[in-house]
DNA sequence: AACCTCTACGAAAACGGTTTCGTGTTAAAA
DNA sequence: TTTTAACACGAAACCGTTTTCGTAGAGGTT
């Protein structure tokens, strides 16, 4: 990288001392016209920019924020990190972004890399890892060291500080009452383990909603998947004995919700009509699969927008911090497809 | 944020100079022992961390590339930063992303913000609006101010640098050929519009394989999608002449595939029977459609570590370059499902 | 006693800017 | 003519580190 030229080289090559350069390029009136003119068409001509560099080190702020997710190959994360960029973006800021892999360790090198000044606040989505072990130390130091952070989607409780998240047990109280809405008695949930927070909100959603309408809960309809083995192995048993088959089913998640569809449909089931299917996503698969799959909106995008909201508003106004931290909760809207409505045949050539 | 410890603290807290502080830090022999222990002791306790900003700006190096890319609400191209982040992680960088939402305006601000010394490199997949236009003087710039950079996925020949490129012509042909294996008489492609070069090269494969087979290529049955409009009422137009329609369909994205099924679904046609469909991607929709999509699968994620190998080793040997640019073309490779042969139905209760 | 050599540390420059404060010159006011 | 104020600019400190170079003092050698 060829060395750049610098406001030394123009003070330098023009006779003048840095400091007058500095100001004659943000037109300073202490400056002459006619001096500033000079120095300007200098500095352009050879194509000066200021090295951002020294300006963070000088201004003590760097105008990025840090964005630690699981993982970004998800429909989901991507989408929020679209809302986030977004919104920083408006307000001036660049973002960086580290996965954790759902890595404890990584997220704590993450953070360590992070905020050793290389941003100016952190947006974070816990790593399934770190959830497990409830090892949160790391966030403590964060608040120690006051550097400005928000959670989202993954948080927990006992870290002190902003937060953003999806309403899941709305979203899954939703789910379940449309479920029985359109008149399914036997309703399964196919969830994640319960150190995951929000396949766990969204199990309490299932429940509520299930004992709002005087039903049972029954647990052998409730499969916790272990992403450790085969998913669909997992969903298999679910639909093994003919007699004890439900007749809906919510899944946490999208590829949940397709996989039991596809294994139902290759058993010769019909859906919606012998079982009713609902996920809970943001995703393509959804649109995509066959029948489109109704699903629980998350909104992402919101998510992304709120949570960089939050962080720049907390950076900005610095001192008269102390306020109390926020919680913003994202609701959630169904989307209706065909996996629990009639489906209306086309077959047109029109 | 709290203002953090700093090598002036511990010096004038210690009664010793910032130098020595410094080199007792890093265990440097010309400090003694009792003194070094009491320095890190010292730091140690107040959790001393070097600020990253200092080092940079003193180095002259960020150990940070930056990525541009058009859109991260893509499977591939999540993928791709995926493995980028993986590889520069590894050699001890860090990933900075922007965005440029297919908008050249915003790529240019973006390169802009980037090359002021916030990364050592970077890493570009090019915006459409960009290729339309042709307007690649930003490029030009990055070369003249040395800047290292390679472009992945989105490239222009009018640029000189690095790329990474999948292998769309031979992607095109792969799946073409395939489609003429399985019996395909009339093979429509479903494209973009000239200027995106992916399209274009997957074009030109599709072209070729027809060719070698003595076929005829006819426009009819090249459609090239306008993503300004309705995407399906481009596709249907292909299906809607019962006496017209074609026995197989390559299209160059996995969406224009799945919708292009789904059309063809909706009229009544079978696949693979009455039509066999292939795409072109990395995504989770042709895992999950009705049938299962056949597709050429691109590997983003060996692009995004080749691209960024690629980069850090241009910015590591520095002097000794001029050493021609290299353009590596990731091979892709067929993955045959349902949607291009025959469906061993199974309809067990095992 | 004069000289040399380590040892252990500090001063200062450097990275590339910004900003406060001071000052010489000129022109207007008294 | 003297005082004052405005103008136009420069010196220097500062942001937090690293690194080169210089040197005081201790100890060893002739």
């Amino acid at each position: 990288m060829k060395s750049k030229i610098t406001i030394k080289d123009i003070a330098k090559e023009l006779g003048v001392s840095t400091s007058t350069v500095s100001k004659a390029l943000k037109d300073s009136h202490e400056i002459s016209e006619e001096t500033r003119k000079k120095i300007k068409a200098f500095a352009n001509f050879y194509h000066y920019k200021p090295n951002s560099l020294a300006l963070k080190l000088r201004n003590k702020k760097t105008m990025v924020i840090g964005i630690i997710i699981p993982e970004i190959v998800h429909h989901f994360f991507s989408r929020v990190i679209s809302g986030i960029e977004k919104t920083a973006n408006e307000r001036g800021y660049n973002v960086m972004i580290c996965l954790s892999n759902e890595s404890y360790n990584k997220e704590l090198l993450n953070i360590n890399m992070l905020a050793d000044g290389s941003v100016d606040g952190l947006l974070i989505s816990i790593a399934k890892e770190t959830l497990e072990k409830k090892e949160f130390n790391h966030f403590k130091e964060l608040i120690n060291d006051e550097i400005p952070f928000v959670l989202f989607d993954r948080v927990s409780d006992e870290i002190a500080c902003d937060k953003v998240l999806v309403d899941d047990a709305g979203g899954g109280y939703k789910a379940t009452n449309h479920l029985i809405d359109i008149g399914c008695k036997r309703i399964a949930l196919l969830t994640t383990p319960d150190h995951v927070n929000v396949g766990t909100q969204r199990r309490l959603g299932y429940i509520r909603a299930l004992e709002e309408n005087n039903r049972k809960v029954n647990n052998d309809l409730i499969i916790k998947i272990n992403e450790s083995f085969d998913i669909a192995e997992q969903i298999k048993k679910l639909l093994n004995s003919p007699d004890k088959l439900p007749d809906g089913i919510f899944a946490v998640n999208e590829i949940y919700a397709a996989t039991a569809m596809k294994i139902a449909r290759e058993k010769g089931l019909n859906i919606p009509e012998d079982i009713a299917v609902i996920g809970f996503t943001d995703g393509l698969i959804s649109e995509f699969s066959t029948p489109p799959l109704s699903t629980v909106a998350q909104h992402g995008f919101t998510m992304g927008e709120q949570a960089a909201d939050l962080l720049l508003n907390r950076i900005q106004k610095k001192e008269n911090a102390e306020n109390d931290f926020e919680r913003k909760v994202i609701s959630t809207n169904l989307k209706i497809r065909n996996s629990t409505q009639k489906i209306h045949k086309k077959v047109t050539f029109n």
